[in-house]
DNA sequence: CGGTATATGATACCGATGTATCACCATGTT
DNA sequence: AACATGGTGATACATCGGTATCATATACCG
């Protein structure tokens, strides 16, 4: 065998040139001579490491999937010990808004793919949702967790607000990358729900935004 | 001249044409060739009622505005005459969910639109913006009359209950077309949430789903 | 009645893009 | 040392998509 190389290595920088690519000029523009170029490799690698552009999508994403997944923990690994569900959430919900270019970027090409989801399903679908759900899965867990902690007025309904948040944070960072909102603003929105949602005497201010 | 057309009722007719297009195939499938045959004209006809892709990207976007303009007038035309705030601010949300193939068209299509923006801004945002900025404006005279009617808590933000809306509103609609959630779940929180915003003693139910 | 501007069809052109092919290089194993 | 195999480059091919060109039919105006 020749100079054996690190596969995956190759194929992540692959997955990130594409990334940038869809983050600059749209997922539209992603072909595969643009990611190539973007890579700094040749046409004939990326066909090699991801044998068709459809591959080449959804180990993309994939790779978008698992990377935006550290950086959630990361982000929530900094806060202190013993958190109050609140400022997890807040935390939580705070990150998938778009401040920096990173979260721009997730933003961005996450909802690319979700429109692409919307027709062309089976193709991206599977990849898609495991990450939709993956987050669905842990705000449940902490809501439950603020419930038992009896931070929760009495007759909330976990699913029904898991299901508000993630939507109402989707369409606030959409509204944000359109440049309809700013940060602030969205994250006033924020806020001001999670106020109304952890409707107790005590009214903790929230974390760090 | 020849035997002269209504102008307006062709490039209506090809614009229906490419929103057809890319409610079963996606924005990326539109191509000048697809909805010249969808709309069972000659290429030649799309070329001469919008010159160049660009204008008929923007001038079909422009006649989905126009419609569902008039779908929203329709529907708010069938209430009841005096209209309590909150039947009103909940037919004006409900009427962006996606119930059926119209609305559901509409929901991809504009969110397409709406990536597209994020990228080739320049591009279609005109038309973009103001299709949102209406509804904002709309959705804020309602709230401000709740308010007039003292159907808000006071201390109400009325700016930033708007943002909520909207962007909870676009996140739903987004969550039902992926299936990721249905109608009536999208509906409940919808419902939830509102009750919520008009926390006054008279709990009024809210209007026809 | 003829002409001229409007309206529509057929088709050509060029660039971009996904995919395929062929050759070649480098290295670890026998 | 030889060779088989993993890795890489150059390039070709077919298709598609936007745009351009040429021709022509229609009907209104003078």
């Amino acid at each position: 065998m020749p100079r054996t190389v690190d596969h995956e290595e190759r194929r992540a920088h692959i997955a990130d040139a594409l990334v940038r690519v869809a983050g600059r000029d749209g997922l539209h523009a992603v072909t595969m001579r643009a990611v190539a170029t973007e890579a700094g490799v040749s046409l004939r690698l990326v066909q090699y490491y991801f044998d068709t552009k459809a591959q080449l999508m959804v180990g993309a994403l994939r790779h978008l999937e698992r990377q935006s997944h550290q950086r959630w923990a990361r982000r929530l690994a900094e806060l202190p010990d013993p958190v109050s569900p609140r400022a997890f959430i807040g935390a939580f919900l705070a990150e998938a808004l778009p401040t920096d270019e990173q979260s721009r970027v997730f933003h961005l090409v996450g909802t690319s793919y979700a429109v692409l989801a919307m027709t062309d399903s089976d193709l991206v679908e599977e990849p898609f949702v495991a990450g939709v759900d993956n987050l669905e899965r842990q705000l449940t867990d902490a809501l439950r967790r603020a419930e038992a902690a009896g931070q929760l007025p009495p007759g909330t309904d976990i699913a029904v607000e898991v299901a508000h948040l993630l939507a109402l944070n989707h369409g606030l960072g959409t509204s944000v990358v359109i440049g309809q909102r700013t940060v602030d603003e969205a994250w006033a929105v924020l806020h001001r729900h999670l106020d109304r949602l952890f409707a107790t005497d005590t009214r903790a201010t929230a974390a760090t935004p």
